[in-house]
DNA sequence: ATGAAAGCGCTAACAT
DNA sequence: ATGTTAGCGCTTTCAT
């Protein structure tokens, strides 16, 4: 009397006892098992999204036959497995990953915590993290710190919250106390620091190549046969402004050439700031005949106070930066800039990220340096 | 013979009961019943994250007083309260969202798809969702579905897995095919549609005011006494094209003047095409004495081309685009541009979402426009 | 005021 | 090859 749910077939039907209360049949000819679904027979319970309990009861079958059929596990009827498949397409079915992840343990789940994403510097970066993310099974979830400390801290108890697999961050420049990190330390969650690190916990770290870039720069400018070079630095109490300065120096000792302090000044990123700078530069007896700016935004509005007191560039003074964007490409002259490789920095620190999270070991080395491109344009002599 | 574990008394502790096969103390000073902890302590067991069930352990109580206690029930004892945020404190305990959510039934995420994070325009646009977000309770997924379809599909799939509260989405250029979205709102996800938007759907909308903003700018060419103001727009099949366009012939409507078809040229936004598009124009028998570009990378590469052929901008040409940029500031002249407000835009919608999440209902305005801002720079002539 | 137990959706060990 | 059941961490209903 009662029709095959898969073959359609009445004859060889038997019934084949009683499941939750229900009438089972077994069908001879397509070998297959089921019950009739008495009540609401293919409408989804909950809020709408479709389970595997909806597409058992859809089939007839148990919950666990639908996960092994929808999981590929080998002690599944083949028959099976196709019906539960078009049942999962015909439902739309989407396995629930938060389900899931309670269920095993992790989340496939990666915080990925920022200061600023609007600067493109860290939008790249972004999108390098992501260039790697979509070809896996893990999201990201993305926290905007603002450059707050207390934001900081509460996205990592979110994250950690979310139980994420692993945690990427560069912290905000406010940040002082890092004790929150030493509690996902604790945690055992794998973390990397990216960019902005801080160097008090034993966790692996990616930066950009700021000493040798910067060193890169400015034995350039040596190689244009510019012989007064200045540095427009940042405040001294920033690390770029250290590492930047520091190729600075490298740059000098490798030339056997004694720097002056009076060519060194320090600035705060501002256009003040960077007015005051390259006043006092060009006030000097002997002013210099290059600068390298290590924000490159500084040798932007270097370039135009230069051509205010019509001082030619790159004849009569080259201007060099650290730090690439748009903008160099489209002034008058072009800026002369070394650009490093967010996008890199991004793909080359999640990987490491995955790494761990698999291994559950760190890499070899506990800091990777990302290399960056000098990009030689206008606002430098070529003399090459 | 036993110690409180609370207030550390010994007399006044009674024996009140087996608990789980372990006996169960109370202790009359301080009113706390609590059972001896008698294997690992204060270990959490699972992967190292502490869990209520830690919790309850630690304490000797059960997991409901935990949640209870966590929850700022009413029907708490204050004193249980206090031990278990205590404990909570000491044993690191942060709530596990995945349990939470499973059993509730909502994330605390919203899924955020867009077809290139490293755009300045989308990464501004993202952190106008983080701004509304970080006040809230929610977290975000990003999916950078770098203009391919086929990841802007999966990415949806992955986000319906995760159970994410709702969607924001920005379409990629490379989709032509709407079904994911129509399951999406079969499945009842709140959803909405920003600055790439399609109009198959019934779902609200976020855009830009590419007309308006395009007229005004048109408006601002006329005002500065330009007679022959040309277009250079996009490919004809973009909504933006046709958008700003759109506002471009407005304006001419408004001010009563016949457009010229020979000053509406399209190009295809690569920079071969621009100089086409500029070299035609300039070629015309009346070449135009102003230029309103859709896109403002031509614009700053018009301005370039003109001073190549000493064209002066603002007397003889005056160059405008829709879209702002850094570079915009930057050039010589400065590009005058209508500046969208992405940032704004990313509030609103989220703002929208979370609305449509609580409310479960759609915004009185199926479409919102997000108003920008005219920025008049150097390029245009200022005869106001 | 507190404990026991069910259930969210899924997987896996165990049973048949 | 398939069904039953326990359990992931949490909240909540129902007892007590």
């Amino acid at each position: 009397m009662q029709k095959c749910l898969k073959c359609g077939k009445v004859d060889g039907v038997i019934r084949s006892g009683i499941v939750r209360g229900k009438q089972r049949y077994y069908c001879k000819s397509c070998d297959f098992s089921f019950v009739l679904d008495q009540n609401n027979p293919d409408l989804p319970k909950n809020k709408g999204l479709t389970t595997i309990v909806d597409i058992a009861r859809h089939l007839g079958i148990s919950v666990s036959t639908v996960s092994r059929a929808l999981n590929d596990k080998f002690d599944i009827n083949p028959n099976t497995k196709k019906l539960v498949n078009q049942a999962a397409i015909d439902l739309d079915y989407k396995p629930n990953l938060i389900a899931q992840s309670l269920h095993k343990g992790y989340s496939h789940i990666i915080g990925v915590v920022v200061p600023d994403i609007e600067h493109p510097y860290f939008a790249k970066m972004l999108a390098g993290i992501h260039n790697i993310i979509n070809h896996t099974a893990y999201s990201i979830i993305v926290c905007h710190s603002n450059e707050s400390a207390e934001l900081e801290y509460l996205h990592i108890e979110k994250l950690l919250s979310y139980r994420v697999d692993g945690i990427l961050i560069s912290h905000s420049k406010t940040v002082f106390d890092f004790d929150h990190i030493q509690k996902v330390i604790n945690k055992k969650v794998p973390i990397i620091n990216i960019d902005r690190i801080v160097n008090q916990h034993e966790i692996p770290k990616v930066v950009n190549n700021d000493i040798e870039g910067s060193k890169e720069v400015v034995q350039h400018l040596f190689a244009c046969k510019y012989k007064r070079i200045a540095i427009i630095a940042g405040p001294k109490s920033l690390s770029i402004t250290q590492k930047r300065t520091q190729g600075y120096l490298d740059a000098f000792q490798e030339k056997g050439i004694e720097p002056q302090t009076d060519l060194m000044v320090y600035s705060d990123f501002t256009s003040a700031g960077l007015i005051n700078a390259f006043n006092t530069l060009m006030s000097l007896p002997e002013p210099p005949d290059a600068i390298f700016c290590i924000f490159f935004k500084d040798a932007i509005d270097s370039i135009k106070l230069a051509k205010k007191r019509n001082i030619k560039i790159p004849e009569e003074l080259g201007v060099a930066a650290f730090g690439d964007d748009a903008i160099s490409g489209n002034v008058e002259p072009t800026l002369t800039a070394y650009n490093p490789n967010p996008v890199k920095l991004g793909e080359v620190s999640v990987s490491i990220l995955l790494d761990k999270i698999k291994n559950k070991e760190n890499p070899k080395e506990m800091s990777t340096i990302i290399e960056g491109e000098l990009m030689i344009r206008d606002s430098t002599r070529k003399f090459l």
